[in-house]
RNA sequence: GGAGAGGUGGCAGAGUGGUCGAAUGUACCUGACUCGAAAUCAGGCGUAGGCAUACGUCUACCGUGGGUUCGAAUCCCACCCUCUCCGCCA
């Protein structure tokens, strides 16, 4: 590496927008029915939202912006901000009239030239203020670096519908669908069944890769390929989506847009092309996709989109790449948390009044898979503690799985407004003519994987065979059972 | 892997050191003409940011990052990307 730069990602966090005080927000009543009370959009308007980590927000109303993000159980450095924020706006304001002068003698001098007249006189003037203006520029790039890695950690301010709470035992459930089934047997779990079929092996994968790998054969294998398709047809078909297939190798601005990098850098695989080392240029480094929302999402990267385009509706079906750093331990047994995984994204792009909306449809596409299936599943709005660090709101659905006699994550919906928008710089063009950051969603319709776990679990049968939901069976060659081997 | 060409505003396309943030065309917006439209004419029309209550004003941006210079789209270096031809390849 020859130069050592400040780690200053390609985005930064340029910001504008109306800047709207925060009103204290008030938890939504939590015994309230068992659909989605919870979900009914906030009175105020999404541009109120829409403002949120501008850095016009941050200056305007510190206060309330550190108090929201403590919900979310995260400490916002106020003194360090405001010392930035000091810092910079002096640099800035000197740095800028240095160069106004600069710019406006360097002009005359060519006027002057221009008219065969001597400039000598200007260009004494001038001559003596160059490194003076080369100090504070470098200056002014520094702290202004410094000001964007600290605004690029910072997550994104929950919506005030969402529940408040501290970890994953906070969430509220919203609803449930169907119901458990009740087994004349006791009911063995994914892993079991998979061996018994044949079809899953988790000694070969790990002989191939190591741990947290899969390897599905046969009837498995088909049933998996089945439930991505028949998800993606589904999608295309009945809900507005256009089918893509994305690059699973993406560079580091591309996970920057969608809040990966530069905080989740240990969560992900990377490459680099054959011959160069590891530490290479960044220009050499490719990042595998985590999910298709990072691929998805940033086709509208540095884009302004025109406002009857929208919304845009995406899916993909892609593998995801996760190194599952910090979980060591947890769901060790079985496919439920793997390295690769094979998930069915769901992405929307619109206009920021529509966001709300969007996120209940959204989710409900993603819920309309499990229907389908007939697999029982709820759905719970996370807390301010568990939503991700990109959202605003998240959704997550649930699937029942016997084998666990548990309800466990198979999809998650967020709507996280303009917060990747605003990295992305991914705009739109308003009625008046100006520039508006579109708000972003994506859940996952569903991860394949997961699914495959919930359809072996919940349709098998004492003798150890495994029936094919109905919807699936047009996908398997009309194959109506998987048997034991 | 080898050889060559190129990256400028929504698009096309000028611009090789100085009133260039950028000619011209086209698209788009407004106005005039018209019953209306077309055509024509006039004007407007990039993005982000700073300062200012405001009128406004300043800064940055011509693939990216450095460098030379009083001054860079223009000169130098590195990198990225695109295209063409040859080779290899699913």
């Amino acid at each position: 590496m020859p130069r050592a730069r400040a780690t200053s990602p390609r985005e930064c966090p340029r910001c504008r927008g109306t800047v709207r005080p925060s009103a204290a927000s008030k938890r939504e009543s939590r015994k309230s029915s068992p659909t989605c009370a919870v979900s009914t959009p906030p009175p105020a308007s999404p541009k109120t939202e829409e403002a949120m980590l501008d850095v016009q927000l941050l200056r305007a109303d510190l206060a309330a912006v550190a108090a929201r993000l403590a919900t979310r159980g995260f400490a916002l450095d106020t003194a360090t901000f405001e010392a930035l924020e000091r810092e910079r706006k002096d640099i800035q304001v000197r740095t800028q009239d240095l160069q106004a002068r600069r710019n406006s003698l360097s002009k005359q001098i060519g006027q002057a030239k221009a008219r065969g007249e001597n400039a000598e006189a200007l260009l004494a003037e001038v001559s003596g203020t160059g490194d003076e203006t080369k100090r504070l520029e470098a200056e002014l790039a520094n702290v202004q670096a410094k000001l964007a890695d600290f605004l690029l950690e910072l997550p994104n301010l929950p919506q005030q519908s969402v529940p408040l709470g501290k970890s994953e035992h906070d969430n509220l459930e919203v609803r449930r669908w169907g119901a458990p089934r009740t087994f004349g047997f006791a009911p063995c779990d994914h892993v079991e069944i998979g061996e018994r079929l044949g079809g899953l092996d988790f000694a070969k994968a790990s002989k191939l890769s190591g741990a947290r790998f899969a390897l599905m054969r046969g009837g498995v294998a088909g049933l998996h390929r089945a439930l991505a398709q028949f998800m993606l047809d589904t999608h295309t078909r009945e809900h507005g989506y256009t089918e893509c297939y994305t690059p699973y190798l993406v560079n580091a601005a591309t996970l920057t847009g969608t809040g990966q990098l530069p905080k989740f850098a240990g969560d992900l695989f990377h490459v680099t092309k054959g011959e160069y080392a590891e530490d290479e240029e960044a220009g050499h480094k490719y990042y595998l996709i985590p999910t298709a929302e990072v691929s998805l999402t940033n086709l509208v990267r540095d884009e302004i989109l025109a406002p009857e385009r929208l919304p845009l509706r995406l899916t993909a079906h892609t593998p995801c790449f996760r190194s599952e750093a910090g979980s060591y331990g947890k769901d060790t047994r079985g496919m439920i948390r793997q390295h690769q995984f094979d998930k069915v994204e769901l992405v929307q792009i619109v206009r920021p009044e529509d966001s709300h909306a969007a996120l209940e449809e959204l989710t409900g596409h993603a819920e309309a898979i499990l229907r389908r299936l007939e697999l029982p599943y709820r759905v719970l709005a996370l807390c301010t503690g568990d939503i991700g660090f990109g959202s605003a709101k998240t959704y997550d659905l649930e699937v029942w799985l016997p084998g666990q006699n548990a309800y466990r994550e198979i999809s998650s919906c967020s709507n996280c407004e303009a917060f990747q928008a605003r990295r992305m710089q991914a705009r739109m063009r308003n009625a008046q003519g100006k520039t508006e950051l579109v708000h972003t969603l994506n859940g996952s319709g569903l991860a394949v994987g997961r699914t495959l776990v919930a359809v072996l679990e919940n349709y098998q049968r004492a003798d150890g065979a495994v029936d094919v939901p109905e919807v699936l069976r047009p996908y398997m060659g009309g194959v109506g059972e998987l048997r034991p081997a």
